[in-house]
RNA sequence: CGGGGAGUGGCGCAGUUUGGCAGCGCGCCUGGUUUGGGACCAGGAGGUCCCGGGUUCGAAUCCCGGCUCCCCGACCA
């Protein structure tokens, strides 16, 4: 991982245990920085900074009823009265327990509240330096509103807000709709900085502009036509063909023509999955649709449960079934026999077989269209790996209703308050920003967020007159209101200039033997190879123009 | 949680197979030379060989138990 071999090599950061990081100045004045430019959005749509506890006592995760559904389980000790604490993952509980005292009316909303605050998270596997981590600066904040049509503007407005972070801190970021997770709630988006060691993938239609994440990607499906004969269901010898690309050769059909039906085990119970054969499952979805884990059935698994593997089928038997919305229930099919070597064809699934749900299960993939696309113009979505570097959910009253948060509206009717909420990691979004500008020499950050503006060498430390010149020089800077990184070590050159690039900063000045000669410095600024003579009473005017 | 790997000076590692003086490179300290792309010479400091137990005259090395970290997968704002 590039960013995480340049955070350690430029001294940035340190770990002390799995995910566990700390922070050395260089690093942190980049923290503040990346954290000063989100307050500045936030207080720009009215959002205001608060805190909130990062010990809490877990009654008000009794009351949400995260105490235990918590995935990665709570992070909790005893305080020496035996008393249950958590140590948050995230903060949605503490604000409502400070919010619900106050809010009595709906002439109290809307409003909005942030803290950047650190989080635990036991995560089952932190990787990627920064990247995925289990203590971790984040910022979230929350948004309290009366009716919809309000959250919907403000999560406009926190959108909006998050390009601009986002831009500020160097990086592009896709917005894409999103599985909301953990969290909960019904919309979510997730804003993605495009890169490839990233570990969510997105599916995007560069034409149409419709953009998901993998896990939450609606598209559209073939479906099969309703055949006008009144078919009848008959075996059909299929020696040996268990998948659905051996079934589409031998009867020289399209793969939607069949049906592919897999066995999951849900909280230990097994479901029945059927799609069209051309599609495969989307676990992210049946899992919100079954509202638990979902685990594929191994094939010991299911012969136990009495299936042929290969060969599955819904039918005759009474397992709870699950089909994806690209089966026609009218239309005929073919699909397994639960017997070997056999399937049937002819079957209309709204006869046969005994359903559960029918929805969109299926995953979507590179190329296909998605529910936005249009026909005639668009050509397919394209696939990206990215960093989730933020995620901002319309709760709506999921948390209201559980934790008591209501108010009185114009009517005087008591109603729950509906809510948003807008997280940011600040680390990674530091590591999303160097993934996304640097190389492997060079660590690079863009003014806004360097540790600082300006980074001055005396090259030559011996020298008196060189020595003077850089004191001067790095005194009038400062006096300037630039921060300045002063490298005065007893080094040589290509010490000082190889740290330099490592260092974030994104000009360097250079003072030597040879440049005073002429009463000049040399100024470089990063990503540029031509280096600018500069005489030394203008050294402040270039900085102005580069800075 | 499953599979694999590792733990020896501040950092990176060798030594473990076959038990027998605790080693190397980088960094650090002192002195000197050098000074526009990670310099050089000389001298020096620095160790709970992850922890606990066992075998042995003797354990970094063998045996048992534990902890931690890394990688792949599962999982995951």
């Amino acid at each position: 991982m590039l960013s995480h071999k340049l955070l350690t090599k430029a001294g940035y950061i340190s770990q002390l245990g799995a995910g566990i990081f700390s922070f050395t100045p260089i690093g942190w004045r980049v923290i503040e920085k990346i954290k000063n430019i989100i307050r500045y959005e936030m207080n720009s749509i009215d959002c205001h900074e608060a805190n909130f506890p990062v010990i809490q006592p877990s009654d008000i995760w009794e009351e949400s009823g995260r105490i235990d559904s918590f995935i990665p389980p709570l992070a909790r000790f005893k305080d020496r009265r035996d008393k249950i604490m958590i140590i948050a993952p995230t903060h949605e509980e503490s604000v409502i327990s400070l919010v619900r005292s106050e809010v009595n009316s709906y002439r109290d909303m809307p409003f909005s509240l942030f803290h950047i605050q650190t989080k635990f998270r036991d995560e089952t596997r932190p990787r990627g330096g920064l990247l995925r981590v289990r203590e971790f600066e984040m910022k979230d904040a929350y948004s309290f509103h009366a009716d919809q049509n309000d959250l919907d503007d403000i999560y406009e407005k926190f959108s909006n807000a998050y390009f601009n972070i986002f831009n500020k801190c160097g990086i592009d970021v896709i917005k894409v709709a999103a599985d909301s997770g953990a969290i909960g709630g019904k919309v979510s988006s997730e804003f993605i900085s495009v890169a490839e060691s990233g570990e969510d993938t997105i599916l995007k239609c560069d034409i149409c502009s419709y953009a998901a994440n993998e896990e939450k990607a609606e598209f559209k499906k073939i479906i099969k036509t309703i055949n006008n004969n009144s078919i009848e269901i008959s075996e059909v010898k299929t020696p040996n063909i268990k998948s659905i690309k051996d079934l589409s050769n031998f009867f020289n059909l399209d793969s939607y023509n069949f049906i592919k039906t897999m066995v999951y085990f849900s909280s230990k119970k097994p479901v029945l999955v059927s799609l069209a054969g051309d599609l495969e499952v989307n676990e992210t979805k049946l899992k919100n649709l079954l509202q638990n884990d979902v685990r594929l059935a191994n094939n010991d698994e299911v012969v136990d449960l009495g299936l042929t593997p290969g060969f599955i089928s819904p039918i005759g038997n009474n397992f709870d079934l699950i089909l994806d919305d690209s089966i026609n229930l009218k239309a005929d099919y073919i699909l397994g026999a639960n017997k070997e070597d056999i399937h049937l064809s002819g079957v209309v699934p709204e006869k046969e077989f005994n359903i559960k749900s029918h929805t969109d299960i299926a995953k979507a993939k590179k190329g296909y269209l998605s529910i936005d696309c249009d026909d005639t113009k668009c050509k397919g979505m394209n696939e990206y790996k990215g960093i989730e570097v933020g995620h901002i959910f319309k709760l709506g009253n999921a948390y209201s209703t559980k934790m008591g948060l209501n108010f009185l509206d114009k009517e005087g009717k008591q109603r729950s308050v509906e809510m948003g909420c807008y997280g940011i990691g600040v680390g990674r979004l530091l590591a999303a920003a160097i993934e996304a500008n640097s190389n492997q020499k060079e660590l690079v950050l863009n003014k806004n967020i360097s540790p600082f503006h300006v980074y001055i060498a005396n090259l030559n430390t011996d020298n008196l007159e060189v020595k003077e010149a850089s004191n001067s020089i790095y005194s009038d800077l400062i006096n300037s209101g630039y921060e300045v990184l002063f490298d005065d070590r007893d080094e040589g050159p290509g010490v000082k200039f190889n740290d330099y690039e490592l260092s974030g900063v994104p000009v360097r000045i250079v003072i030597s033997k040879r440049s005073l000669e002429n009463s000049e410095v040399e100024i470089l600024e990063r990503g540029e190879d031509k280096l600018r003579m500069v005489k030394i009473e203008n050294i402040d005017k270039e900085l102005s123009n580069i800075l």
